[in-house]
RNA sequence: GCCUCUGUGGCGGAAUUGGUAGACGCGCUCGACUCAAAAUCGAGUUUCUUCGGAAGUGCCGGUUCGACUCCGGCCAGAGGCACCA
């Protein structure tokens, strides 16, 4: 019989080409169904899909299907975020070119996308790399640079001196290039940047009306954006120079006990001039990378410029140090130094000898209290002359008060946010659209101009940007003076592309970036699910740039995504061996881990095992979908990926729960294979028992699937399967089984479309299961009657009794007391106290 | 180092948000069916126990009649830290 096991190689497929010959997922924007935007975070093409993939987009999925059920008219869009690193990296080592590679990468990710079964509607799918796409880009940032949101500036890079090319972070491993093994430096090169910092405060505002966003999101952007008050002033230097700090504390201005700079501050510079030693400290500070994360916990270095400094209020002279950990970049790229309430600068005055004065107390009386590390609480001046007593508040504004009416300083506003370096040393990106000319400057491309393509004869075969050393593509003639003039070789970062494509999903104008009325129709994204690790960067920069268009009048709105959830990221050990200093990793397929350790299959020889981590496509530790579709079929594989683990937690990979999804699969099609509409009841009271767990269970579901809770969702259909398969043959039995197949079909579409099929649904309504109506509850049946309350003693459980629902309070006491088990431990004696919670619980207190 | 999370049986996790800890699933054990296997079905499965109970949600302490849930302090792991996407 080819009914007892559903046979998924076969039915995949068919239903697959059902939906796409009825066009069932195709969003029509004239439709008079309320809209719904659905939209998971599009994919960079890295070859195959994984299962992060896999988990993100079967959440969107069963949420995309399931607003469909609910009448909604949705778009579920899908792309490819095609531009970046990995395609460079594979042409440097299998000598593919990188849009022939990543254009392969899409047409297999496409297929294994496919193969899910996925909800999707094809006809609005672009890659970022497509001239059509990335041509608008280089519009739009031609917009912004009219307004006045685009400049440029010096910035640091990672700079390899080997293979005279610019790293990225990832590139950088401990301080040395990861081609050459060259220790890497530190330069400064001419960038585009992106004024993000003009709508610091709007971004920061903007996050309190994002109620549908997880906390710890806004939270992390909040702190990202970092709003800070404090006080600029300036040091009278030995030298007669002013020196201008900023200090988030002016009220520890009184443990002031040195002065900083950073290593590219003029100051720094300047010394460097006069003193050899000064430029040998400063080279020395160029070494490693540029990263936060390196630069904060690298020790604490300091070299004494011999200058020295005034304090503003005791007058004594402080040094001036160039130090390691001051960054440039942030307020005035010059600190004051109180070791005594700041730990980096406690260990830079530990290490150099400097004073380390307590300016905050827990109270007065403690001013003398010795400090073995810094103290960042809070408390009470002391040792701080006119300020001894106040509280931290107070003092900030008293000295702010001070330092302004004095005239040698002012209370400001500092933000953490820097503005955004869009400039790539790259070929595989977005060609910015400007053209270097000798006698006019910095002249932006002619509109008429773009898309200024990508040259295809490129080679990388040497390291650094092929654009810069491509005979002929930067060559041009300058749009103002028509002289000979060079194009800008600089490719715009990936957060660019990735910034407004969820726009160009609404409609694909050749001749705009998008269409506003489209725009208007589908826009914001009602729902945008993604991993976590975007929480700042992507999100920020999308937030930023929908605003950067409102503000150019391109946009009626602000916020692009309205509701967000983040998903846990599928994690799972990595394998790797080093050989020469290098690490080289294995994928989890190469890897025997039957034994206690790892093994490689192919030489039988130990591998290191790592921790778990995110699956990535650096660190190999990916596995592949397809055999599990191979093997169990998409619907097990999508069931898998709901299942269990709450969607915003992290998922450790492993193979053991799969086999039990794919037959799960099978218990469902044998309950399906029962469906029959004329049976008939015969114990009214059990039927009645199922009803009621068919209603409760339509209404848990669809708070579940709303709420994006799929575990929750898959646990009660669990539940009334289990249900469903002890009753006996009934009407209220079969109206359980077309229940699940409704209610489990966003998760197992392609079993629920073969079963709605086979139970003659599909032939009496005529049409697929996929444009069904979610079933409707029946509100009267969702409460219980009777429910079962805890009997405690002293917080502790001692019995259970089943009562009535909304039985009273005295009658509940009545029961609890009378309870034999209880009447045994209070063996005569009284109880204090008696705490009812009606429906709940009666704790006795002895 | 900084910011943000997470921590519950052998495993993934649930717990109506302060009210019966371990729902549901995986795995395992035993049983039924079978010549046998697979599949399927049934029972059991936190730990200890003198079988009365006792302990138990990373660790230490606190609030409460009652704490996985709230508060304080630690520990461990993950994500992000501006050129990975």
């Amino acid at each position: 019989m080819t009914d007892t096991r559903f046979d998924p190689s076969q039915a995949d497929a068919r239903w697959q080409r059902a939906w796409e010959e009825a066009g069932t997922f195709h969003a029509d924007s004239n439709s008079p169904r309320p809209k719904s935007y659905v939209l998971e975070m599009f994919p960079y093409p890295s070859g195959r899909i994984h299962m992060g993939h896999v988990r993100n987009y079967t959440m969107g999925d069963v949420l995309a299907r399931y607003k469909k059920m609910r009448g909604y008219e949705v778009l579920h869009p899908m792309g490819w975020d095609a531009f970046g690193m990995p395609a460079e990296n594979a042409a440097m080592e299998k000598g593919v070119h990188p849009g022939g590679w990543t254009r392969e990468n899409i047409a297999n990710m496409k297929a294994q996308l496919k193969r899910i079964g996925f909800a999707l509607d094809w006809s609005r799918e672009f890659a970022t790399c497509d001239p059509e796409y990335y041509g608008h880009e280089q519009a739009l940032f031609l917009d912004l640079y009219e307004a006045g949101l685009v400049y440029r500036k010096e910035s640091t890079v990672n700079w390899d001196p080997v293979d005279m090319t610019v790293l990225a972070n990832e590139q950088v491993i401990d301080g040395k290039g990861w081609r050459s093994g060259a220790e890497v430096e530190k330069r400064k090169l001419s960038q585009w940047f992106l004024k993000i910092t003009d709508f610091a405060e709007d971004l920061l505002d903007g996050l309190g009306a994002l109620e549908n966003w997880p906390d710890k999101v806004k939270l992390m952007q909040e702190n990202w954006i970092g709003k800070s008050s404090g006080l600029e002033f300036s040091f009278e230097l030995s030298n007669g120079e002013s020196l201008p700090v900023y200090s988030t504390r002016p009220d520890t201005i009184f443990g002031a006990s040195f002065v900083a700079v950073a290593a590219d501050h003029p100051l720094a510079q300047s010394a460097a001039m006069n003193n050899c030693d000064a430029a040998k400290f400063i080279e020395q500070c160029k070494r490693g990378g540029t990263t936060a994360a390196e630069l904060e916990t690298a020790e604490k270095l300091g070299f004494d410029t011999g200058i020295g400094a005034k304090h503003p209020f005791t007058g004594k002279h402080l040094p001036v140090f160039i130090a390691n950990f001051v960054l440039m970049d942030y307020g005035t790229g010059a600190v004051m130094g109180v070791p005594g309430h700041d730990q980096r600068d406690f260990e830079f005055a530990t290490k150099y000898g400097l004073p380390i004065v307590r300016v905050i107390a827990a109270s007065p009386e403690a001013a003398g209290e010795p400090l073995s590390e810094a103290d960042t609480g809070d408390g009470v001046c002391v040792n701080s002359g006119f300020l001894d007593g106040m509280s931290v508040e107070a003092a900030k504004a008293a000295v702010n008060a001070r330092a302004e009416s004095e005239g040698w300083g002012r209370g400001t506003t500092v933000w953490r946010l820097r503005d955004w370096g869009v400039s790539r040393q790259r070929y595989w990106g977005t060609p910015i659209p400007f053209i270097h000319c000798d006698g006019c400057g910095v002249v932006p491309a002619p509109k008429d101009s773009l898309p200024i393509t990508l040259p295809d004869d490129v080679d990388f075969k040497t390291p650094g940007n092929p654009l810069l050393r491509h005979p002929t593509w930067k060559h041009t003639t300058c749009p103002k003076c028509g002289g000979a003039a060079e194009r800008e070789t600089d490719t715009l970062d990936t957060f660019v592309d990735s910034s407004w494509y969820f726009l160009r999903f609404a409609s694909q104008p050749a001749d705009k970036p998008f269409d506003r009325e489209e725009v208007a129709k589908w826009l914001p994204v009602e729902q945008y699910i993604g991993g976590i690790e975007h929480a700042i960067l992507h999100l920020l920069y999308a937030r930023f740039w929908t605003r950067a268009l409102q503000h150019i009048g391109q946009l009626d709105f602000a916020e692009p995504f309205g509701s967000l959830f983040t998903q846990g990221m599928v994690t799972h050990e990595t394998y790797s061996r080093r050989t020469d200093g290098r690490t080289t990793y294995f994928l989890p397929a190469e890897v025997d881990r039957s034994g206690n350790g790892a093994v490689l299959r192919d030489d039988g020889q130990p591998v290191e095992i790592g921790r778990v981590i995110k699956m990535s496509k650096s660190k190999k530790n990916t596995v592949d979908p397809d055999n599990i579709i191979d093997t169990y079929g998409a619907d097990a594989a999508r069931w898998f990926m709901l299942s269990d683990s709450p969607p915003e937690r992290d998922l450790p990979w492993s193979e053991a729960g799969i086999e039990g999804c794919g037959r799960f699969v099978q218990r469902l099609w044998r309950l399906f294979g029962q469906y029959d509409p004329a049976a008939q009841s015969e114990d009214a009271q059990y039927d009645k028992a199922l009803s009621r767990k068919l209603h409760q269970t339509i209404a848990a579901v669809a708070e579940d699937v709303e709420a994006l809770n799929f575990n929750k969702a898959v646990a009660r259909i669990y539940e009334l399967t289990t249900a469903a398969e002890k009753a006996q043959p009934s009407a209220a039995r079969s109206e359980a089984i077309a229940g699940l197949m409704l209610l489990s079909s966003p998760m197992m579409p392609h079993l629920a479309e073969e079963a709605w099929e086979r139970a003659g649904f599909a032939k009496n309504s005529g049409g697929l299961i996929a444009e069904a109506n979610w079933p409707e509850y029946d509100p009267a049946l969702l409460v219980e009657d009777e429910v079962t309350i805890a009997v405690q003693v002293n917080g502790k459980l001692r019995d259970t009794e089943v009562v009535a629902k909304g039985t009273d309070r005295a009658e509940l006491e009545a029961i609890a007391v009378a309870n034999t088990k209880v009447q045994a431990i209070l063996s005569g004696a009284s109880p204090k106290k008696i705490i009812v919670v009606p429906d709940r619980l009666v704790n006795i207190v002895t």
